[in-house]
DNA sequence: ATCCTTAGTGTAAAGTTTCAACTAACTTAG
DNA sequence: CTAAGTTAGTTGAAACTTTACACTAAGGAT
């Protein structure tokens, strides 16, 4: 048997692997996470973390399998993007051991353009109640969600990542309301701007200033590219 | 090709799966990382990561896998543990598109019989300097290292870790010494002390004092199991 | 012109962290 | 048997951070 294990020829032993993504947004309801309607067995019917399999004959890496399941699915290309973890069981698909690839998104729902076809029938954002959707999902999906949701609720109290779910100018006050929102808890203004202050990438625009309430506000951006991971953890 | 792309029994589009370890134990030379020699190609005579593969057959699991691997290696069994990542592109195995989970673990350098056979010719403890060993590793294990030594350098900051790198029982100076080492700076004692009794799951062992040194000191143990995770941030 | 809302700042009180000294228990040298 | 040395564990004042909340200012609406 164990010669058999060593054997990288036996096809048999290389399990089944999909990348799969949580992908999330924050709508005027909430944050919510895009999820995919299968039409095809297992689960036909039932919702699911949109997913892939990765073109292994055209050389193509984990990330970039990953970033071509998010532009299909969705037309955006570079928002930010994190790997979650690995899910590997023979319980979780009926069809044998297989083993999923997570990553989690963060990207801004006015960009997107929906899009389905292949093996889904639909395409739509799901608010996020908790540390789950209302609707149960396919194979180990609410509990790879449950994770995700666990990483960003975590990351929101220590890093900027919530920048990447406003459009590229934003103002302090419509930043903070992102973190309000996110935290469910209401935080100081003054606090807020001092720590945000710290941070030595997310800059003002000098001179551009946002008139849509009652007052001006100074915008502000990220200093790197958009895609760039800027934590000051790095996990 | 999509077509194929989606065909499950298509077993030339599986990628060949390792679960790859990076075991890390505190030696009086420092921080210090077990490795392999590797006995067959490719990178035959280059020292590597221990590492196996999933046991699909057996429908063992990701984590199963890992911890076999470990147990095979050391004869340890359960130490803290955790998945790192995966790592997965077309360059990295010779043999053809290749993917690794990755998993850390921190264990006492003492409770170990270090084990080689199979595709093994020798293990043994390698010394960490920065980020890296003295040796090229085999693959792109130098960079999955990286990530794990960065990932356990971040963890030393903010969560209490650094126990499991000393026996059951240890006095709150031998741990701050472990602090110290790892983060290569010395720490105040009052300030440690505090930050430790903020940790309701580090209890001193009442009545039991250690005779070492040349005043007795208070024994300190985990509240819960060893292979519990408890940290304040899940990640 | 007056009132209302929101951007942005200032500041005093409360809380934390740091630094360094201190006490106490034991070992070792003479 | 005593004095000196080492380490465990505590204490407290000074320095620094965080928090709460009030204040000023720039618009829009009436």
């Amino acid at each position: 048997m164990f010669a058999a294990m060593n054997n990288i020829e036996d096809l048999h032993q290389r399990p089944i692997v999909s990348v799969d993504l949580a992908i999330f947004a924050l709508t005027p309801d909430g944050l919510e996470v895009l999820l995919a309607r299968r039409g095809v067995e297992p689960f036909t019917g039932h919702w699911a973390l949109p997913g892939g399999w990765i073109h292994v004959d055209e050389d193509e890496s984990l990330e970039a399998a990953a970033r071509r399941v998010l532009s299909d699915k969705t037309g955006v290309a570079a928002p930010y993007f994190e790997q979650v973890g690995v899910f590997g069981d023979a319980a979780r698909d009926p069809r044998g051991w297989s083993l999923s690839v997570t990553y989690m998104a963060l990207i801004m729902p006015d960009a997107v353009i929906l899009q389905h076809g292949g093996n889904v029938t639909d395409a739509a954002w799901h608010p996020i109640a908790g540390e789950a959707t209302a609707q149960p999902l396919a194979f180990d999906h609410a509990a790879i969600l449950k994770t995700a949701i666990t990483r960003l609720r975590n990351k929101v109290e220590y890093t900027t990542l919530p920048v990447h779910l406003l459009p590229e100018a934003f103002t302090l006050s419509e930043l903070q309301a992102v973190y309000e929102r996110l935290l469910g808890r209401l935080l100081d203004k003054s606090a807020f701007r001092k720590r945000i202050a710290e941070v030595d990438f997310i800059v003002p625009i000098v001179g551009e200033m946002r008139r849509a309430s009652n007052r001006p506000a100074q915008l502000y951006r990220l200093k790197q590219a958009r895609s760039t991971v800027f934590f000051d953890r790095t996990i």
